[in-house]
This record gives C-alpha cells, sequence and structure tokens, in this order.
DNA sequence: AGCACGCCGACT
DNA sequence: GTCGGCGTGCTC
C-alpha cells in the first residue's frame, strides 16, 4: 500500500505519513485531507509532498487518507521547491510554509466559486519615449540569458517603472509571464491602472493579503494554471506559481516591508532572488537607495548594475541644505529659517511639506514636579499624548487611557505634554499660518485606504498648502506642487543602537526630498540639524548615494556587520525576564557545542522594546562570516531547542537575517 | 497549534 | 460528592 507524506500546518518540522491505496506519483502536490489526532473528527488539511513504499513509523499508527484533492492542478516541483527552501533557510516548518504560500480558501481544501467581475479593461495608455539610460537598462535586461540579478538603481522620477514595464512586455512577448512585487504601500490603484493600461491585452493578477478571498483563490488558480501574464503584489506574491515565468521585478528593493515580521519571517526580495535562480531566469532589484546588501553584491560583480542618473520627469534635483540648529532658537522646533521658507512657498502659491517621523502630538506626558510620566503597563514604551481624540495612546499595543486632569502620583495640575509629533506640528503651523490649508498625514489621520485616498485627492486638487507627515508621505506620489521639503527631528536615527538606522534614515529622506520639484518648479529641502556635517547629511546635499553607500559599507567592514557577515537572532518572550535571559542563557550553551570555529554566538540581552504586551522579551544573536557554516549550525541547534521543551509560558522564535536588532 | 488526559479547588 | 482549572504530552 503505498504511503503518502503530507506538509501540515503544525508547528512541528516533520511531515507526516498516511496510507493511501489510489495514490499515484502524479498525486504529489495535491492537497489532501487527513485524519488527525484522537477520535475521528480530527481532520486537517495537507499538501501531498512525496510518495514512499516505507516509512519509520509503526503500522499501527499509520491511518489512510480521507481523499486526495485532484480538482485542480497540482502545485508545481518548483514551488514546492521553493517553499522547502524557505522552511529549511528560515528553520519554518514546511506545512506552515505552504499553508502562508497558499492563499486562505484553498488552504481550507476549497476552491474559489463565482469569478469575481473583471475590472473594466482600462483604456491603453500612451507609451513614452525611452532616456538613452532607460533604453541601455531595457537592452541589458533583453540581452541576458539565464539567471541574472539587475540591480537598478535610479534616483527619484528617473523612470525606473518604465524600464519595467518594457522588460516584461519584452517577457510577455515571448509567452512568458512576469512577476512584480513592490512594497505594501505602494500596490495602490494608481499602479495597478498604469500596468494593466500597458498590456491591455494582459491578464493581471495583483495579491496582497487584503483582496478577499474568492478574488485571491481565482488569482492563485489564474497563475497556476497560467491563464495570468502578470502578477503584481506585495511580498506574499513572491510565493504565487507561475508555470512560465521569466522575469522577476523588486521595486523599491531596500523596502523593509518585503520582510515579514511574524511567522515565517522571510525576505521575499531575498526569497525573489533565490527563485530567480531556481528557474534560471533574469531578476531585477530596482530603488532610488538600494540596500546595502544588494549595493555591496553589485559593487562586488554578483549583481549587474544599471544606472538612471538623469530625472525623467524634471529637469532639476531639489537642493538640499541644513540648518544648523545647535545654536539658533527654535520655535516650537522649528528653525526661523524653515519658518521663513515656509512662508515664501505660501506666498508664492506652491506647496510645502514638514516630515516629522512621529505620530501624535507629543511622545509623552509628564509632572514637573514629581517626575511622574505616562507610561504603558504592558510596555516597556511611553503613552504617546494625542490631543485629536483626548486620548493616551500606546504606539506598541494600543492601550488608551483618557489624559488625566493633573498628575495621577502627587497631583499637579500643571502636567505637560514633552517633545513634538505631527499632531503639535500641525497645530503650531495652524496657529503661525493662518490662512494656509494644512493637512496631516501620518496612520492616525490615513486610518483607512478610503481616508488616505481621500487626503492623496485633497492634495492632487491643490486643497493643502501645508502637509505634515510621517514616512507615509515619502513613497510614491507625486506632488506637482510641492516645492519645499522640512525634515524636523531626524538626528535620532544617526546615533541610533540598530546599525541599520542610518541606512533607512537616507532612504527616507532621500525619497520624501525627491518629492518636491518634480514638475517645472525646482524643489529644495531644509534639514532642521544639530549636526549639519555629518557624512549622512553631506552625501544627501550632494545626492551622492554612492558615497554614502560605499561610507557604510566601510563601517560595516570594520564592525564586521552584514553584509560582512551573517545574522540569526533566537529571540524569547515570557513572563519575567529572567526567565527568557535563562532560557537563551542555555541555549546559547547547547549552541556552543555545535557551533565551529565560523559561528558565534553573542550574551544574551534584553530587547530594545524589553516589554510588549506584558511580555519580556529578550534575545539571542548569532553571527557567522559565512552562509553555509550558519545555516549548517541552524539546522543543529533549532533541531535541539525543539526537542528541550520550552518553560510553560515562554516562547521564542529564529529570525534569519533579522531587519531589526 | 489543537485536543486529549490528568490531578486539585468551589459549587448544584 | 462533581464541574472544571489549565499543566503536559501527543499528533503519521
Amino acid at each position: 500500500m503505498p504511503v503518502i507524506r503530507v506538509a501540515l500546518d503544525l508547528p512541528l518540522p516533520q511531515p507526516f505519513d498516511y496510507l493511501a491505496d489510489d495514490a499515484t506519483p502524479d498525486d504529489v502536490g495535491h492537497r489532501v485531507l487527513v485524519p488527525f489526532g484522537p477520535g475521528d473528527k480530527g481532520r486537517k488539511l495537507g499538501i501531498v509532498v512525496a510518495l514512499a513504499d516505507t516509512t519509520d513509523q509503526p503500522a499501527e499508527k499509520l491511518r489512510p487518507a480521507l481523499e486526495i484533492l485532484r480538482d485542480m492542478p497540482p502545485l508545481p516541483a518548483t514551488w514546492r521547491e521553493l517553499c522547502a527552501f524557505c522552511a529549511r533557510y528560515y528553520q519554518h516548518p514546511l506545512g506552515a510554509v505552504m499553508a502562508l504560500a497558499l492563499p486562505p480558501l484553498l488552504r481550507k481544501g476549497r476552491l474559489p466559486r463565482r469569478r469575481p467581475k473583471a475590472p473594466a479593461p482600462a483604456p491603453a495608455g500612451a507609451i513614452p519615449e525611452l532616456l538613452p539610460e532607460q533604453a541601455a537598462a531595457v537592452a541589458a535586461i533583453g540581452e541576458g540569458r539565464g539567471f541574472r540579478t539587475y540591480l537598478l538603481h535610479g534616483i527619484t522620477g528617473s523612470g525606473k517603472t518604465e524600464v519595467y514595464l518594457r522588460a516584461i512586455a519584452q517577457v510577455l512577448q515571448g509567452g512568458g509571464q512576469a512577476l512584480m512585487l513592490v512594497p505594501e504601500i505602494a500596490l495602490t490603484p494608481q499602479l495597478i491602472g498604469r500596468v494593466s493600461a500597458r498590456f491591455p491585452d494582459a491578464h493581471v493578477v495583483t495579491a496582497h493579503s487584503g483582496i478577499p478571498e474568492a478574488a485571491r483563490g481565482w488569482g492563485f488558480l489564474d497563475a497556476l494554471e497560467g491563464r495570468a501574464d502578470i502578477v503584481l503584489g506585495t511580498r506574499l506574491a513572491v510565493f504565487m506559481p507561475l508555470p512560465r515565468l521569466r522575469l522577476i521585478v523588486v521595486d523599491e528593493e531596500h523596502d523593509p516591508s518585503f520582510k515579514q515580521q511574524e511567522g515565517l519571517r522571510y525576505s521575499a526580495r531575498d526569497v525573489a532572488v533565490v527563485r530567480a535562480k531556481q528557474l534560471d531566469i533574469p531578476i531585477v532589484l530596482g530603488s532610488a537607495t538600494p540596500s546595502l546588501e544588494s549595493f555591496h553584491h553589485a559593487a562586488g560583480g554578483r549583481y549587474r548594475l544599471l544606472e538612471l542618473q538623469r530625472r525623467a520627469v524634471a529637469e532639476r534635483l531639489p537642493a538640499v541644505a541644513t540648518v544648523d540648529t545647535r545654536r539658533k532658537k527654535l520655535r516650537d522646533g522649528l528653525s526661523e529659517a524653515l519658518i521663513d521658507a515656509l512662508a515664501d512657498t505660501l506666498a508664492r502659491g506652491e506647496q510645502s511639506l514638514v516630515f516629522l517621523n512621529r505620530r501624535g502630538y507629543a511622545p509623552v506626558l509628564a509632572c514637573p514636579a514629581c517626575g511622574w510620566i505616562s507610561r504603558c503597563r504592558r510596555c516597556a514604551a511611553n503613552l504617546v499624548v494625542h490631543l485629536a481624540d483626548r486620548r493616551l495612546r500606546c504606539h506598541h499595543c494600543g492601550l488608551e487611557a483618557p489624559i488625566p486632569r493633573h498628575c495621577p502620583d502627587c497631583g499637579n495640575q500643571d502636567i505637560q505634554p514633552f517633545g513634538r509629533g505631527t499632531q503639535r506640528l500641525e497645530s503650531f503651523l495652524a496657529d503661525r499660518f493662518p490662512e494656509a490649508r494644512i493637512l496631516r498625514i501620518d496612520r492616525d489621520s490615513a486610518s483607512t485606504p478610503g481616508r488616505w485616498q481621500a487626503l492623496l485627492d485633497t492634495i492632487h486638487e491643490g486643497g493643502a498648502d501645508i502637509l505634515v507627515g510621517t514616512q507615509m508621505l515619502a513613497k510614491g506620489h507625486d506632488f506637482p506642487r510641492l516645492t519645499l521639503v522640512g525634515v524636523v527631528g531626524a538626528d535620532a536615527a544617526l546615533f541610533a543602537a540598530d546599525f541599520r538606522a542610518p541606512e533607512r534614515l537616507f532612504s527616507q529622506l532621500m525619497q520624501v526630498g525627491g518629492r518636491s520639484g518634480r514638475a517645472a518648479l525646482p524643489g529644495r529641502v531644509l534639514i532642521q540639524t544639530e549636526y549639519p556635517d555629518h557624512p549622512l547629511y553631506r552625501a544627501l546635499a550632494g545626492h551622492d548615494y554612492g558615497g554614502f553607500a560605499r561610507g557604510q559599507l566601510e563601517e560595516r567592514r570594520a564592525a564586521g556587520f552584514p553584509p560582512f557577515s551573517h545574522q540569526c537572532l533566537l529571540r524569547a518572550e515570557a513572563r519575567d525576564m529572567a526567565q527568557a535571559l535563562a532560557f537563551l542563557a542555555e541555549a546559547r550553551r547547547a549552541g556552543e557545542g555545535l557551533a565551529g570555529e565560523a559561528v558565534g554566538l553573542y550574551d544574551p540581552v534584553p530587547m530594545r522594546l524589553a516589554r510588549l504586551m506584558n511580555l519580556e522579551r529578550a534575545q539571542l544573536l548569532v553571527e557567522s562570516a559565512s552562509r553555509p557554516a550558519l545555516q549548517a549550525f541552524l539546522a543543529g541547534w533549532s533541531a535541539s531547542l525543539h526537542a528541550r521543551k520550552a518553560p510553560a509560558g515562554l516562547r521564542w522564535h529564529l529570525d534569519v537575517d533579522p531587519q531589526e536588532l
């Protein structure tokens, strides 16, 4: 009797064996319904990952599978291998990886019934002329055969998307399918419309977690059965099965949203590169500020660098200058120079943007008399003052409380908000520029897609003179009358504990600066700082990504940080910190027995946010100059961690290639 | 992860 | 006397 090995969505690494008298080798990749657990009520859906005629399991344990679901084509070997790679590389159960890669409907053993109505076909859009650099990039991508990673480094407005579309067009002409990944925030109706308009005859599938279940199910089936020509989606889309896939594009490849921060902690960009290699096809990574990992690979020749240095949509780059705030008096955090610049811009009838990456009114409420500050009782964090709705709010766990009238400890009536967030900036600007129409854009004001769209519409209709906002403003959208960008409160990231903070800051400021001066009007960027000579701001003023990146890479090389080493974090959370640290210390001892020369384990330390939702969190960093050595170590270590049972109430996970320390 | 079995507190 | 608390152990 044939035995099938079934990957089930359980926190267990191994597949489960079942009897299946009717199974054939063609059933590998099909979904299967199996009995599970004590009694005969328990059933689970899994995926057949292998057919065997022997098993380690004692015969009396083997139970027959209930039904192999042959109602759709089996998941192809390449898809299963990609899932298996992720399971190995990220130390995650195969069944859990496959469950994540399947849309919810199919995961439940069902198929979508009614096909949702197709969107109205977009009118064909005009095809713009290519600048010489764009043409060269398209040609380079087209001439290659087989696996090759292209790093398309193009400043904001240089027309990267046009390069992607041309490369996709080449692939479609040859009968291939294309996959394009974009950051979460970039997958807008506008982008979908632009792609559909360029390829009116192509079947474009969009894939992200917000799409209704039936539509996601159809999207997956259309991809799997070869009906889809283009899949456009967020990180999840990297798992879409595409039998004729010939090109992958990852736009804004540096964007942190490509790394999943829970469950299977994968980097969709890295998985995309692995997939391209597996299929022996080209992949294009595009960014104005490539990740240092990608830039390093391009510098070393592993990736082919394609540069777009000319702006397609505007003649000039914005003029970037710093405002030294060391000796200047600030008014509510704004310098005279920035206020004057805002006034000038307003007088000219143009638009300004003030970037402050901190939402709320003030980051903390404090009592000057006794030193009380508004703390979250569940997290090691302060409650943020939200004056707009008169609440204190924890940005980590969502805990809310009304703003107290007097100090809860000493009764002092004179308690004060300290520091500044976007709400406070907004209200100061409203006082200072009563005639201006001020619009705040952050997660509070753009809390739903509808409200976000309404804000964007207002901006585009010219209904705002000054925008105040967080990094939400940095992405994508063109604001034609925007000529001034002010940057406030950015210095903290220069000296943050996380060695990636400067890289993220540079990228954010480059992006937010790139919002200005995109039409005929020249743009300028004013950065308020106490470190006007800091190399990061110097590089920004010189529009010198390369210089910044090389400087950062030198620092990382000296410190032995990625990309010159490879890292993994073991994180633990428990009721008390001592318990979490003790678990990690024991894990470290176990690890030291397995680690060779090439792998180093650090001391367990509390996480930067040491308590979240009443759980104390700690982490242990593992590092190696050799990825294979780290991988080999992780395989053994994770097995040993699984083998010992964690103390009650303690949870742990591994984060391979962590993005945040 | 679920879901069972397994021994100790307050209830019809 | 029992209902049920969730501690720990297993799932092919």
